[in-house]
DNA sequence: TTATATTGTTTCGAGTCGATACTAATTTAT
DNA sequence: ATAAATTAGTATCGACTCGAAACAATATAA
């Protein structure tokens, strides 16, 4: 049986074709956007470049290539890192932060027009659980919020939280931003 | 606001991400593959250079460039146009069909584990008034099945169907094709 | 019949992307 | 403590993507 005769491929194929087609915009190819979209979000376990590798799921070489555009157009920067002097800790500037309010993406909020509160609330959750399907199906990583993880812990003294896993305080932003690290609580 | 904080547009982004990187299988790249499977589902009218224009969101020079590098693969082979001798009529060979079979699309079934029937219903007609939405709201062409268009006639004279934009006759066959011209009917 | 529009190709330059090979720092095993 | 294995990241290569711009040929309209 051919691809395109199930629904939810075709419309899946559509979809993936159309978020990469508009985002060419601002002179930023769609890597470039992901990227930044994740920096903005990432946790400082996880804006590393193997944290963009597993995101993306692509391979380092790939990675450092992108960052090193990004670099040049002075949208990211390099710093090291305080514990493993191997790492890097890629971190937006303030150039890139303002380069998201130009964010492409934005523009897909417009076809939920027709769409009730309810409608709405039911694609997102099916949506969700779908991706969750897929992810662990291929045993990719979800990127979750660290406070939704299983590592999550509140702590009584060390910092308001701490992570079970990397062994490490968290401050009350470190627990809203997304990690590599993540995984469902199960 | 952040696109990222917007659930549907964070999921959204993950997964045309997820497509993107697993559609690299067979040593075709991402529009490859989604040329193939356009060639096999779009009807004679559509199956054109501007066809595949329209339908991926890229320019001529690039489409032209991904066709020439499929016929270099012997996937794709292209015929002249009877009514027009500048169109060319890009079709899949019989290689580029036995490539479709090896399509990596397929395993995003998996995701659907899960899933009852009808949250599986529920989910694909969300998704199609969502996509439907989408590209209306940016005329973005649908690419629908032709028996289901405004232009699609029942024709007592000429063939068993009939377009009523391109005055055109339609077999069986065509009509359950795909069509660049293809409008809702409302 | 002369503009004008449409269909498609070519060339250019920046960037993507996987593969491979490489360096340096860290961890593990002994 | 040291050798081996692992991990983090970079550099280089070749095929390909992609928009932009310039170009040719055919078709349509004034």
């Amino acid at each position: 049986m051919h691809v395109m005769d199930m629904p939810l491929l075709s419309l899946l194929e559509r979809l993936a074709r159309l978020v990469h087609s508009e985002s060419h915009a601002a002179g930023l190819k769609p890597v470039q956007w992901d990227i930044l979209r994740f920096l903005a979000q990432a946790n400082r376990f996880s804006r590393t470049p193997s944290g963009l590798t597993a995101y993306l799921g692509q391979t380092k070489g790939t990675v450092s290539q992108s960052l090193k555009a990004l670099e040049d157009k002075g949208l990211v920067e390099k710093h090291p890192q305080p514990g493993d002097k191997r790492g890097v800790d890629v971190r937006l500037s303030t150039a890139g932060r303002a380069m998201l309010t130009q964010d492409p993406l934005a523009a897909f909020m417009g076809g939920l027009d027709g769409f009730g509160l309810e409608d709405r609330q039911t694609l997102e959750a099916l949506l969700s659980r779908y991706l969750t399907g897929l992810l662990t199906a291929r045993q990719g990583r979800m990127f979750g919020e660290c406070r939704q993880c299983r590592f999550f812990q509140a702590s009584a003294s060390q910092g308001p939280y701490f992570c079970g896993l990397l062994k490490q305080a968290l401050s009350e932003e470190d627990s809203r931003d997304r990690c590599v690290e993540f995984e469902l609580i199960c």
